[in-house]
DNA sequence: CGTCGGCGTCAAGCGGGTGTCAAGATTGGC
DNA sequence: GCCAATCTTGACACCCGCTTGACGCCGACG
């Protein structure tokens, strides 16, 4: 059960305190990225996309407040400044910026802990309220949150493998899915080549939002490769 | 554009920091309410729904830390903890309680404000995720800091877990929540799959607040994923 | 013109998830 | 230490939904 903990990205210049901080936050169950600097620091928040990023103010090239600043532009991943400016003013400047709080150094490691503890509830608790809640494809209506669909405004009821593969199908929508895929994204990877269990699911769905299910509009068969949903309404 | 401010709650017992308190924060456009003591603190916390609360610790009829616990069985407001005690034990303790913050005395006036516009910037971003100290669905209306539910007016004895768990639908009414969920939120973490618990008490928790518990309006199962609260009331 | 392979449809059977009840186990109050 | 309330656990029946197989249709191709 001791599945991988939250990924944090530490930006810190000096190696002595970085390789304390790996230490001490990966004792404690957390993944650890580490950037010495802040274009590298950027990078890896853009490519890893971690789930706390602790930041260093005194960068080599950079202020870290910039830092901070360009971060808030596209992400809202929180943020923990650690500093040995005591200042009242740059504590201000830093929290101004987006950052969510700030340690002076020297600092207790407890204390980090806890404050990274907080930070991590409240993105969990806020749930993910960031990924697209709602996805409309002609009279098609998908609520992800709800785990509701409407055709027309009519709810419509979905048994669990119907709901995966209208999700699938409506995430890639417009594009021709084959049947080795969605076996491995519907049923999982085990399922290795019995695309008769797809065609008799796919039926069931196009009774369920289709008009006239023996003329698909929407879930078109691609025949020799698999299906597709249509974004577009006419022909 | 100058519309009423953030609505604070202050608690804190010797009057003259309160008074600068009310002071400071009034100066800066937000509507301020006190408290001196823990006791007036939850009752003032319930029935005036403030954004964000200021609590010292050191009050004198209880401990600040069982304040914080205690707002937190019911709300998710905002709470910065204000201390003279500076001992790192102090402030894991008040954060892990549910604190956001720990301002330890004396702090500039700069960077509490700093913190609290944090505090506030993050309630506000993350969409006001039904927060309200009472809630109302269909016949259904759950009074939070009472700890009461009643159903068509009449008053509903729930066990603490029907309750734990009749909060946790209500607070993500419509959305669907996962057996995994539920558990981890209900249970506590440790409870890896016991899906069975849970099915017997939405049985109980049923029997209390549907009309016909063999045919569920509100509390409804989505099999093979969880269990959803409705919060609209048509069909 | 016949055959073959891919696709859609239907029905049957089975398995797993769900609801329900009741018997222990546990807790807390007096 | 006993009683009441509550939670857990197990057993069991039910029912929905998934799978599987059979069959007909249609176009491709020899």
């Amino acid at each position: 059960m001791s599945e991988a903990g939250p990924l944090v990205l530490v930006v810190e210049d000096e190696a002595p305190l970085r390789r304390f901080l790996r230490a001490s936050l990966g004792a404690h169950g957390y993944r650890v990225l580490e950037a010495e600097t802040a274009a590298q620091a950027e990078l890896m928040a853009a490519s890893h996309n971690p789930e706390l990023v602790l930041l260093d103010l005194g960068l080599p090239d950079a202020d870290g407040i910039d830092v901070t600043r360009r971060l808030r532009e596209w992400s809202r991943v929180p943020i923990i400044v650690l500093s040995a400016r005591g200042r009242e003013d740059d504590k201000v400047a830093a929290l101004d910026a987006g950052a969510d709080d700030y340690l002076t150094k020297p600092f207790g490691t407890r204390e980090l802990l806890a404050r990274l503890r907080v930070a991590l509830r409240r993105v969990e608790q806020s749930g993910g309220a960031s990924d697209a809640a709602v996805l409309e494809l002609g009279p098609l209506r998908l609520d992800f949150a709800r785990r509701e669909v409407t055709r027309a405004g009519t709810a419509v009821h979905l048994t669990p493998i119907e709901y995966r593969l209208l999700v699938l199908l409506a995430r890639n929508a417009g594009k021709v899915l084959t049947h080795r895929q969605i076996l491995k994204e519907v049923w999982g990877p085990s399922y290795a080549s019995q695309s008769h269990v797809v065609r008799v699911h796919v039926a069931e769905l196009r009774k369920k939002i289709e008009p006239d299910p023996a003329r698909p509009r929407w879930l078109e068969t691609e025949p020799g490769v698999g299906y597709r949903l249509r974004d577009r309404s006419d022909e």
